[in-house]
DNA sequence: TCCCAGGGGCATC
DNA sequence: GATGCCCATGGG
């Protein structure tokens, strides 16, 4: 038999997942790194709110991330999980949460020009890809051409061959799999706008996946962050300036730097006067100071490079 | 027209 | 190890 009184409480059936906030943590600033100016279309950023498509033990759910006093909410509006804990964990991972940031503050405060960093950004975590297939495709992409024309060439891909859910007629997708990538052509990967190069990166790395010689936990047991370098600058395709960044947004390692990223140079010119080529001693003095904290040091001198929201 | 944008591979010396 | 060249699109 069917219970009409409970059309009314549609929406309050919806599994919600609470977490309270840690220390040191503006869900504001982190929602204004996910929307920027970019059309990035693995997630969608709302007033208030971020949903998100993530696939739980191979089936969808699509979250809406809000803040609610002193929590932070995952309401899912499609799908369900058993386990409130695999939410939990792809929060941690995603917005870098457990991590108390407060030693960071207190080594910001102590250089003369990059304190300002914390007065403006105060509360921005890491906004990690918890992909890590994802990661190493978004950055073979966006190698050496402008962010918007990437997230161009980025939507294509996802939307020709990632999977999707709709929700109030609006598409939330996956990135696509190793095994939706490995079949694809040079070719067919050269019509969305990709270099023949790119092309072969991609493929390639979708092949070590498939063959098992490459993924996160092979990286991640590795002891330490050198090792993991050396093991993914033998990828075709993936240089140094990429296995930092891989490892920083994937895997959240803290000492990251991605030499001669022109943003991390522009925002080192602007700030500290250092020079914007042939700069990596210069870096490096820079960067010493924050053992641990140079990945969060890069976010936010990402940060400064935009200036509007607060 | 030239240069640059969240590079990397390769050849060459 | 440093340098130069190629890839290859779009915006300033």
């Amino acid at each position: 038999l069917r219970r009409p009184l409970m059309v009314n409480f549609t929406r309050s059936m919806n599994q919600t997942i609470l977490i309270k906030k840690p220390p040191h943590f503006s869900f504001k600033e982190c929602l204004w790194f996910l929307d920027r100016d970019l059309d990035d279309c693995m997630h969608k950023v709302f007033e208030n709110s971020v949903r998100k498509l993530v696939s739980f033990n191979n089936s969808e759910v699509l979250m809406e991330v809000s803040e609610q006093g002193k929590h932070i909410s995952i309401e899912l509006l499609v799908g369900s999980v058993e386990d409130d804990n695999l939410v939990k964990d792809y929060m941690e991972e995603w917005f870098d949460l457990s991590r108390n940031i407060k030693p960071f503050y207190e080594l910001l405060e102590q250089d003369k020009e990059l304190s300002v960093l914390r007065k403006k950004y105060r509360g921005l975590r890491i906004i990690g890809i918890p992909d890590f297939f994802e990661v190493l495709c978004w950055c073979v992409i966006g190698q050496q051409i402008n962010l918007d024309f990437a997230y161009k060439i980025k939507r294509k891909l996802v939307e020709r061959y990632g999977k999707h859910v709709t929700y109030k007629g609006e598409k939330y997708y996956l990135f696509p799999q190793p095994a939706d990538i490995l079949p694809l052509s040079v070719e067919e990967l050269k019509a969305l706008q990709m270099t023949g190069k790119k092309a072969e990166y991609i493929l390639g790395i979708a092949r070590l996946y498939a063959e098992g010689k490459l993924s996160a936990l092979k990286i991640k047991k590795l002891k330490n962050e050198n090792l993991m370098l050396a093991e993914l600058v033998k990828v075709r395709g993936i240089g140094e300036w990429t296995a930092n960044y891989a490892i920083m947004k994937g895997l959240r390692a803290m000492n990251g730097i991605p030499y001669g990223d022109s943003g991390v140079n522009n925002a080192l010119f602007q700030l500290k006067g250092i020079a914007k080529r042939n700069n990596r001693k210069e870096v490096d003095k820079v960067f010493d100071r924050f053992k641990g904290w140079k990945t969060y040091l890069v976010f936010y001198l990402w940060r400064s490079l935009r200036n509007q929201g607060q």
